[in-house]
DNA sequence: CGGAAATTTGATCGTTATCAAGCTGAGTGG
DNA sequence: CCACTCAGCTTGATAACGATCAAATTTCCG
């Protein structure tokens, strides 16, 4: 539960500040919000926080990929995001999460006070635009996660995930899927067994191809968007 | 698709100024943003604006419920959220709407330019802490929805729903459903077949009575927080 | 009232969950 | 270098929940 290191985010800084939006990967942004940050590491499967946890912090992912997930009682689970180098989490309207964050592959992320926050938005207003743009940017991703989850067939929520997944993992053609099946359906509302069976049809019908079982190629891209759903 | 009226707000701002939250209804919260806002109406099926409108403007319900939709190209629908008075709607990251917004009941919204949004909320760094405040309360609103719709059955989902009219419309033990069963389906991600029946199902079981169709009593509470699988 | 639309109820079907084996591949120790 | 192991993945058989198709009933308005 507790991270492993800390120190200030200004050792990290990056040099080159490309502003294109929406960022791909950690350097993609300039890092406004350094000057209130501290780099914490997170090894596999380990939690940078649980659900209840008090709120008193949030990140941004600078390397390895994380999970924010809910249980309920009896175990369900529901992943909410999966977390890439750039991805901002954490932020929380009530004191204490409402979902737990943990590491998918090992994982480095910028740790930001929230008290302080306040204060520096209002120095520099720049930084509450930009948060601002950040959190009307998660709505949007929300939304159509709801289409995905309340309408969507199963063989269309894997499309679309294996669509969003190539997106953010910049390389073309082929995608690192560093989740587990079980991560997999947990985001997708699905069981393991139905994600992996739609792998297989995909692969059958020649649209993806699995040299190993986490690492997928995209054979034909117009089909997987056919199949995803959307417009 | 045009609505009908349109003048200064000031003629209607609420005169006590209740500071509780999470607000119910209009009059709960002072309207920071009165001097920026038109009042608009809606008639009962009426749009507000479709999906891929332009998004100049963002609003506040003012009376009366609407809806926020989406639709897929072959004609399946999810229902993102229903808004009460008091709900502000409409804010997006990009120049189009992404969901359309139609009125449930007869409806009257305040209308807010988004251009002066910014240089508004540099002049009074209130208005950008509270609309701040609103999109993590709509972002964590929008994380129990994902367990929601990707790991509830269907009576927990018609449950939770309930539960959620209850709170929202203050009247204690009765609540008025304006929306359609097609709506409640496209809501929680289900047919009106299968929310009429569990609808049934609940009367059956004396958990609820069914006056008429849009007027549900609440005969036991408790079974309904049990059977809707929150902790 | 009369007629259309919305809701409820019934019968059946299909997609996805569940239960249950095998399979694969990475790590371990002989 | 090769069994052995164990977790994660795939595949198979069956079941169930909710969808679909269909009809009856109620409600809402003119």
């Amino acid at each position: 539960m507790q991270p492993q290191t800390a120190r200030t985010v200004s050792e990290f800084r990056a040099p080159n500040l490309r502003s294109t939006l929406p960022a791909v990967g950690f350097e993609a942004e300039p890092d406004l919000f350094a000057p209130l940050g501290t780099v914490v590491t997170v090894r596999q499967g380990g939690a940078l926080y649980a659900e209840g946890d008090s709120a008193h912090h949030w990140y941004r992912v600078r390397s390895g990929v994380l999970r924010t997930c809910k249980l309920m009682c009896d175990g369900r689970r529901q992943i909410d995001n999966f977390l890439f180098p750039g991805d901002y989490f954490g932020l929380e309207i009530g004191a204490e999460h409402s979902f737990a964050a943990e590491a998918v592959s090992a994982a480095t992320v910028i740790r930001y006070g929230r008290s302080r926050l306040d204060t520096a938005t209002l120095d520099d207003p720049r930084l509450g635009a930009r948060l601002f743009q950040i959190m009307l940017g998660q709505l949007d991703r929300a939304h159509e996660r709801f289409m995905l989850l309340g309408r969507k067939t199963a063989e269309e929520r894997v499309a679309s995930f294996l669509l969003e997944m190539l997106e953010r993992s910049s390389a073309a053609g082929s995608i690192d899927l560093p989740m587990s099946r079980t991560d997999i359906a947990d985001y997708l509302g699905l069981t393991i067994e139905t994600v992996s069976r739609t792998f297989s049809a995909l692969k059958q019908h020649r649209v993806i191809a699995l040299p190993s079982a986490h690492r997928v190629a995209i054979l034909d891209h117009a089909a997987l968007e056919d199949l995803s759903g959307d417009a």
